[in-house]
DNA sequence: CACCTTAAAGCACGGTTATTGCGTTTAGGT
DNA sequence: ACCTAAACGCAATAACCGTGCTTTAAGGTG
């Protein structure tokens, strides 16, 4: 019997893919968001619409997609020997990147054309994965450390609230306080 | 000299305004999301299509402005006596809501079109004051209590987090832990 | 109370976009 | 080297978005 190919990730749809891609980051930057149609990112990624609907149905799911793979962080965490420094540093970064106005427009879109929260989904994965590798070097250092979970709600989700609906009044020391709270409460409970 | 009027808010003006709002939520609940258009929304509401371009001027303004009445709360935080079970009454409620499809619908259309992030605040803002009145009444009681940012970070915004980027496994548990673990880190400081 | 000013709504139209049917190309397997 | 079907290109259609101009009526003035 015979395997089913239920894609075809090779040669042409490959090109068109990229082409589609770098086409919707280019117009987003150039001229931005209301400007990003199935036909001019079409015209521009050499493509014809109708390749653009049937690969990706919609623009919002389009725009989700480039968002995500944009998102996806593209190096591990620096190493700078202590899990505060490393916590501290990672969350810097987030914050710094996912507060710009375009960090924030990536988000958006990442959120919007996901009715199954997919997409959200794996950012929120990008992370946790990121974070993980962080607290595992601790653990192997034998430092105090809290689960990835415990993390994730007291320097993440706070940082991405206050992103998505506070957007005023955010700097590094923000993300310096809420690692710092974090690291402060785990040293309370000592492991024996 | 004479005043100068800004807006009309009486009269036909109002009448149209409720007329669109109500068309907008009845479509949306009917039809869903993708059916929600300018030109349906103007004929479900006896207007014109210009009318609404005028006022709102895009469609996902229009949208955004309706989420936002719609999440606006109706009524003030119950009093059950204590600051636990009023915050925890309060976050099972606030996240029943919001964690529903048609929460997280109208969370997104609010986050959308949103320039500058002037209605993302306002469901913000709603949420702090309803927390601001619990905090208050807990005060009043001279309990130990945290202030409004502590309790926006660790309960509010995990919750919102979870709502948006991990939907899956949200429960009434979840957030009684977040009010749980706020106390608790607040009695080990015990105020003087 | 009648008049005036002007914000707001209605009307009609042009331009652009979203979307689908059908034929052609080509990737992946036999 | 051939075959199958997945993916793409072409073209046509219907719907939507957005705007200039006209008409209505809200709120103030003499």
């Amino acid at each position: 019997m015979s395997r089913k190919p239920m894609v075809r990730p090779g040669g042409r749809s490959a090109r068109v893919q990229a082409s589609v891609h770098t086409a919707v980051r280019d117009i987003l930057s150039e001229r931005g968001r209301d400007a990003v149609t199935v036909p001019l990112v079409a015209q521009r990624a050499g493509v014809t619409p109708s390749t653009i609907y049937r690969r990706w149905g919609d623009l919002q799911e389009l725009l989700s997609d480039v968002a995500v793979e944009r998102l996806r962080p593209d190096t591990a965490p620096e190493d700078h020997g202590d899990l505060l420094s490393d916590l501290t540093a990672w969350a810097e970064q987030f914050l710094d990147e996912m507060s710009s106005p375009s960090g924030r427009a990536y988000i958006r879109d990442a959120l919007l054309g996901d009715p199954d929260g997919s997409n959200a989904g794996r950012c929120s994965a990008y992370a946790a994965e990121q974070i993980d590798v962080v607290l595992a070097r601790a653990i192997g250092r034998e430092e105090n450390t809290p689960d990835v979970e415990t993390a994730m709600d007291r320097v993440v989700a706070p940082m991405m609230y206050r992103i998505l609906f506070r957007p005023a009044g955010l700097d590094a020391a923000y993300a310096r306080r809420l690692v710092t709270e974090l690291l402060d409460a785990g040293e309370e409970h000592p492991l024996p």
